[in-house]
DNA sequence: AAGGGACTCAACCGCTTCGAA
DNA sequence: GTTCGAAGCGGTTGAGTCCCT
């Protein structure tokens, strides 16, 4: 039997969504919470199929996500990130905190793309002017390159973390967009901690325009930051370690790393949001410790140039 | 001011993966 | 081990907006 649709599409709303459907689905997940997807439209009375309901929010209702400009360091780790999982945009959004894959796709498609091209083509220019034609790459070339950095940093770091102390346990941090949770023991992370997020997300749309569904959206900016590391409610349930935070706890969670396996444990002790909205790949997770480390190497290399340039000299070298 | 091309991004489509029975 | 429904994911589309002529 052939699999029937997830909605009927005779009386299917379709098109963008207008704050009273914002407002009627972000209710009833305070109520119930995410998931189950296809009794939402059931419940709610919404016109829309269960994907629908389930993209919307994940990819825009979803306490905690950021919108507006991508940081230097969001593009530096998009490309990074894109580098090393192709266009696994999930799993790149896994370890960008308050991002949705969807926002990173675009992003990428309509941003990154033509900088990596600009950016090739300057570096062609230059090429033809001053460069020796053993020193030209093409941009598939550099990206194999980097994939090989990658490679041999992520080698060369586990050979030296297999070599300290494997008693250490990391199963108490586990990657939370991009951040690093401390649960405790017995501690376990609720729905109700976002639901301060989702308050203001109704006060807004009371106060806005429909047009303003984004600007909206936008004031969740404030709040959304406050998931990843101050959100008072979450931080009860979760103790945030920040990136920079993590720095001082490299040594010890590095430690676990000597054993991946081990590791895809603690990603599936994931966060509640995660869990619905953005699952973290087991076998990725450390790697967001490579990530942060390899950034932060080319950072120190690069400074605040930019970091294609300043890897693309450093794997010229290479060869 | 108007027209049209370029750009952005929310939303949809369809395939894949996962998990329960 | 197999089947099937639900959810996840990536590619694509198209409406709205911006910008240039």
């Amino acid at each position: 039997m052939g699999r029937p649709p997830c909605c009927d599409k005779v009386g299917v709303k379709k098109g963008p969504w207008t704050p009273e459907e914002d407002i009627i689905l972000v209710s009833y997940i305070q109520k119930h919470g995410p998931g189950n997807w296809r009794s939402v439209p059931t419940n709610t009375g919404l016109l829309r199929c269960s994907k629908s309901c389930r993209l919307r929010w994940t990819n825009y209702l979803r306490p905690g996500i950021k919108r507006g400009n991508f940081t230097d360091n969001e593009e530096k780790m998009i490309i990074h990130l894109q580098a090393l999982l192709g266009n696994r945009w999930a799993a790149i959004a896994s370890y960008l905190p308050q991002r949705t894959d969807n926002d990173i796709k675009n992003y990428w498609n309509t941003h990154l793309k033509k900088k990596l091209k600009k950016l090739q083509t300057s570096l062609d220019g230059n090429n033809k002017e001053g460069f020796s034609g053993s020193q030209q790459i093409s941009k598939g070339q550099w990206e194999r390159r980097l994939q090989t950095d990658i490679h041999m940093a992520r080698q060369a770091l586990c050979e030296a973390l297999s070599l300290e102390n494997p008693s250490n346990n990391m199963s108490d941090l586990k990657p939370s967009n991009g951040y690093y949770s401390y649960m405790g023991p017995t501690q376990t992370p609720t729905y109700a901690s976002s639901t301060e997020n989702i308050s203001r997300l109704l006060q807004g749309w009371m106060k806005n325009s429909p047009k303003s569904s984004k600007t909206t959206s936008e004031t969740t900016q404030n709040s959304s930051n406050n998931v990843g590391g101050t959100d008072s409610a979450s931080s009860q349930d979760t103790h945030i370690v920040s990136p920079d935070a993590l720095e001082s706890l490299f040594g010890d969670v590095s430690q676990s790393l000597s054993d991946l396996d081990d590791t895809v444990n603690f990603s599936q002790e994931i966060s509640l949001f995660e869990d619905e909205s953005k699952p973290i790949l087991g076998s990725e997770a450390p790697l967001f410790l490579l990530e942060k480390w390899l950034l932060d190497e080319g950072d120190t290399q690069g400074g605040e140039g930019d970091m294609m340039e300043a890897s693309l000299s450093d794997t010229a070298e290479l060869f």
